[in-house]
RNA sequence: GGACAAUUAGCUCAGUUGGUUUAGAGCGCUGCCUUCACACGGCAGAGGUCACAAGUUCAAAUCUUGUAUUGUCCACCA
């Protein structure tokens, strides 16, 4: 074995030997199995670029738990898969397109846009997968799935088919955000919010009788030409008297009445007067809607004012709003203009101003739907890790809104609706279409499977469904929903779902929605929620910022071990993680960004790999002992106790989604318990008993580890343990509880103590280990066959007695160490350090005293707190007796 | 504006139901050691009034309230 652990070869072998075993695979397709089912489907990466650190980190977690749940025993499935990611992919391919060939997507036309797009598919999923499988993810790659493909389209058409059918899914005019770039509505959630300096413009609205006028503010004075109302509040003096009379709207010369509206108006802002214009902005067509005013469209769907602004018309954005106000100030309507900051909303995608627009779209009616999912997660059907999360998910259902589900998209799963002039009366008969009248006065037809040819009188609609539409029938889709599988029977509903917090509302509630319409179930029991990936800064890691770090540069740099053991670590309930990032030049002459974060899972790897590395030679060729574990050793009885500990708290840790607790047990365990100590005091002479004990030991880590570091545990145990099972396959350790012992512990540590008071006085004098010492104690402890091991941890010769001459002394608990250092003792040093020792216990013991004199506390507090505080008490007090004496003797 | 969180050593973070912790780990720092598994290592050590203020309690890093700062999600003002 080298001297140091090399991952790159071992994981390429690792891999390889898997996939051959197809050990990803659940264990009913390899051998008619009926055990428990554990599993997990992957949230689909977008295939809209490769992977990167957060994705690093929710893809570990679930391999560790499906690892986990595979040596338990499980039958146990991975479904692997990608999202197409509806309006991201399109804006990306269309985003080079306009870059590299100077062509808009108009230019290429529908099917050509679409076949660029599926090319780009199919490079970035390739490396998507090709990323998940270095990070040792052990999906079924047989059953990978892709959010466009024919057994999720097939999934598509019948959820719709289905929710059209029961008049849960409508077509309406609704004000929608509209991307005037991508000349598309998107979601609410596609939308951020940015702080721009604008003007706040007020001017005179004008009655049409000639009499007045009312003064109006606003931000948007291009809208006036929409307008059909001013809203005052009806109990404001200023304008009571207005209320019902006619206004004339500037430059159309349409006549629109004065409403009184409690709810739209804030009479301390602004005017105290609002201009309402209902088909540009959401507050306004509320209004509208309770006003039954009119709703008039300005504007096209590229952003450019319509025929509807008169003169205005073709004018765009600014333009078309410098243009208003100079018309104001012509007609002296012009009152004031001011700075004014406000927010607008920008597209995700494009990045530019979204209006709000009136337009013919797709809704899923949510109020019934919502309720059935909130009812889920507060019966605890459906369980959030942390539990916090379970609130943000009721909160936003409980809202209800009606879902926005079309899309003016090509790259998407294509609306199976077509439009019908007159009743297409020749489908009557037709179980699998079904239309109906909408209130347009179209026949709206919705086929199941079979695209309609389309002719003069039927027409496709060209829209394109949400993405989330797809992805929200993800857990039974990707299982063959709707048609009766053996995958659904055998691993529905999951076992667990791992995701991130911003998409619990777009996806998990759309999921649980989904899937109790179509399955009559929840798709999963427990939601985990995993940590957000920060950088050194708090700042979200991103292309723009250039503080992205890539999983494949950490893998090659540290090993995927690595990556995962410290995605694991970081996994607390805090549920934000930082990792100060660093630039590195590479010999290639890339720049890429690392963290030196990883280097604990590298070090700890090499660490174990050592420890395998030293025992190798006394092991090889035996196989492991598992039974008659017994001792008569303390350190044998002690590591007994501890490793059965660390069984039972990496099983509770895992139970319970606490990765960090999980990691960090081992990494403990191995480094201190294993090697610091254990290892240390077996390795001056490895007889055959011990050397059993140490790889049963080693053996039963690599188990215990496995699931976050599989690489380098396979290995070791391909070397160690080479007539054994495959550590991926064989059963998780199970702790015997009779071996675990308090009392051993106990007495372990007190004996370490020794060691470690010997190790204090040669640390306090530089004294080299190569210089022998002796160490005389004076204790009550127990030392029967303990005092080789201390010879050994502690460099020395070791003896019970009397305090030598010239010794420095080390007060423990029960007793004290002594070291005789004639000539090299140094009374300052000795009497600064007693002097030291004694302050810190006497203000220790004070604290105490003070709290056993309080009455309160003595009848108050259980006794075994009272005796643990006078047990204290009693130990300070030994601490000071005896650094006292040490002095006096110095002086 | 609403909701949810965070604030503990120079840095990144643990600390599960208040009492075995006048607070732990890793990195960094100081000293010693290339000792026959590991310098991606060993041993010893320095370093914190647990953001601030009030309260509850015999007892608070831990519970309550308030303040400050930071972050996330949701909603948004003509």
């Amino acid at each position: 074995m080298e001297t140091r652990y090399n991952h790159k070869d071992i994981e390429e072998k690792w891999l390889k030997n898997w996939n051959e075993q197809k050990n990803f695979k659940p264990a009913s397709d390899v051998s008619k199995s009926s055990s428990e089912h554990f599993s997990i489907v992957i949230p689909p990466p977008n295939v809209t670029g490769a992977l990167h650190l957060g994705h690093a980190l929710n893809n570990t977690i679930q391999d560790i738990l499906i690892r986990y749940n595979r040596k338990l025993g499980k039958n146990t499935l991975w479904i692997p898969g990608t999202d197409h990611a509806g309006i991201a992919t399109q804006a990306v391919v269309e985003k080079r397109l306009l870059k590299d060939e100077k062509k808009t997507r108009h230019d290429l036309g529908r099917e050509e846009l679409v076949k660029r797009i599926w090319d780009w598919k199919n490079e970035y999923e390739a490396r998507i997968t090709s990323q998940l499988k270095l990070l040792g993810s052990s999906c079924d790659w047989d059953r990978q799935r892709f959010t466009l493909d024919p057994m999720c389209a097939k999934a598509v058409r019948y959820a719709f088919f289905n929710l059209f059918k029961k008049g849960l899914i409508f077509r309406g005019k609704r004000l929608v955000n509209w991307d005037t770039h991508l000349h598309t509505a998107v979601a609410d959630d596609e939308i951020y919010h940015e702080n721009v300096k604008g003007h706040f413009w007020t001017f005179k609205y004008p009655l049409a009788d000639g009499s007045g006028y009312i003064p109006v503010a606003t931000t948007r004075p291009e809208t006036i030409l929409g307008d059909t109302a001013v809203a005052v509040h009806p109990e404001d003096e200023r304008y009571k008297k207005f209320i019902g009379k006619t206004l004339k709207v500037p430059f159309v010369n349409r006549e629109i009445p004065v409403i009184a509206d409690a709810i739209l108006v804030d009479r301390e802002f602004g005017t105290g007067s609002v201009k309402v214009t209902p088909a540009h902005d959401p507050n306004d067509y509320a209004t509208g809607l309770r006003h039954k005013l009119p709703m008039i469209n300005i504007l096209n769907e590229d952003g450019s004012l319509n025929e509807n602004a008169g003169e205005f018309k073709g004018l765009k954005g600014e333009k078309a709003r410098a243009a208003v106000v100079e018309g104001l100030e012509k007609e002296s309507l012009l009152i004031k203009v001011e700075d004014h900051e406000m927010q607008v909303g920008k597209s995700d995608r494009s990045k530019t101003i979204i209006e709000p627009y009136l337009s013919d779209q797709w809704f899923v009616k949510m109020d019934k739907l919502a309720e059935k999912a909130m009812q889920a997660v507060e019966s605890g059907e459906v369980k959030f890790t942390p539990a916090r999360y379970a609130k943000n998910y009721l909160n936003w259902l409980g809202e209800k809104r009606d879902w926005c589900i079309s899309r003016q998209l090509w790259w998407g799963h294509q609306i199976p609706i077509w439009y019908a002039s007159s009743e297409p009366t020749h489908f009557a008969n037709r179980k699998d279409i079904h239309y109906f009248k909408a209130e347009s006065g179209d026949w709206l037809v919705c086929s199941l499977e079979e695209d309609l040819p389309e002719n003069e009188k039927l027409t496709r609609d060209p829209d394109v469904l949400d993405t989330w539409f797809s992805s929200a029938l993800w857990p039974h889709s990707t299982m063959g929903w709707p048609s009766e599988t053996e995958d659904l029977k055998n691993f529905y509903p999951t076992s667990v779902l791992v995701t991130a917090r911003d998409i619990i509302s777009l996806w998990v509630a759309r999921m649980v929605i989904f899937s109790q319409e179509n399955m009559g179930k929840i798709p999963f029991n427990n939601v985990y929620i995993n940590p957000t990936i920060l950088d050194g800064q708090g700042r979200r890691m991103s292309k723009s910022l250039g503080n992205g770090v890539d999983p494949l540069d950490i893998i090659e740099k540290y090993g995927a071990d690595s990556l995962r053991f410290v995605m694991c670590s970081i996994c607390t309930e805090n549920q934000e993680a930082r990792l100060p990032v660093k630039k590195e030049k590479l010999e290639d002459g890339r720049e890429i960004n690392i963290s030196e974060k990883f280097e604990i899972g590298r070090n700890f790897g090499n660490k174990l790999w050592n420890a395998a590395r030293f025992l190798q030679p006394h092991i090889s060729g035996e196989s492991v002992n598992r039974e008659n574990l017994s001792s008569d050793n303390l350190e044998d009885k002690w590591i007994l106790s501890r490793l059965n500990t660390v069984i039972k708290e990496t099983q509770n840790a895992i139970a319970n989604y606490r990765f960090s607790e999980y990691a960090a047990t081992i990494y403990h365990f191995v480094w201190d318990d294993l090697c610091s100590r254990y290892l240390e005091i077996k390795k001056g002479e490895i007889s055959k008993e011990s050397s059993s004990l140490l790889s049963y030991s080693l053996y039963t880590v690599l188990d215990l580890l496995h699931p976050i570091m599989p690489f380098i545990t396979e290995e070791l145990n391909d070397i160690l343990f080479p007539n054994s099972q495959r550590v991926i396959l064989r059963e998780f350790p199970k702790a015997n509880e009779n071996l675990i012992n308090a009392e051993i512990e106990k007495q372990f540590e007190d004996i370490f103590t020794i060691v470690e008071a010997v190790r204090s006085v040669r640390g306090r004098y530089s004294i080299a280990p190569s210089q022998k010492i002796t160490a005389v104690a004076k204790t009550t402890v127990d030392l029967k066959s303990s005092k080789s091991m201390i010879e050994d941890l502690g460099l020395c010769s070791f003896e019970l007695g009397e305090k030598p001459a010239f010794s420095a002394s080390v007060v423990i608990p029960g007793g004290e160490v002594f070291v005789p250092l004639e000539g090299i003792l140094n009374k300052e040093t000795e009497i600064a350090r007693l002097k030291k020792e004694i302050e810190k216990a006497e203000s220790f013991a004070a604290s105490i005293e003070k709290k056993l004199s309080n009455e309160n506390f003595v009848k108050n507090a259980p006794v075994a707190v009272i005796d643990g505080e006078k047990q204290k008490l009693a130990t300070q007090r030994d601490i000071v007796e005896k650094c006292k004496v040490a002095l006096t003797e110095l002086t």
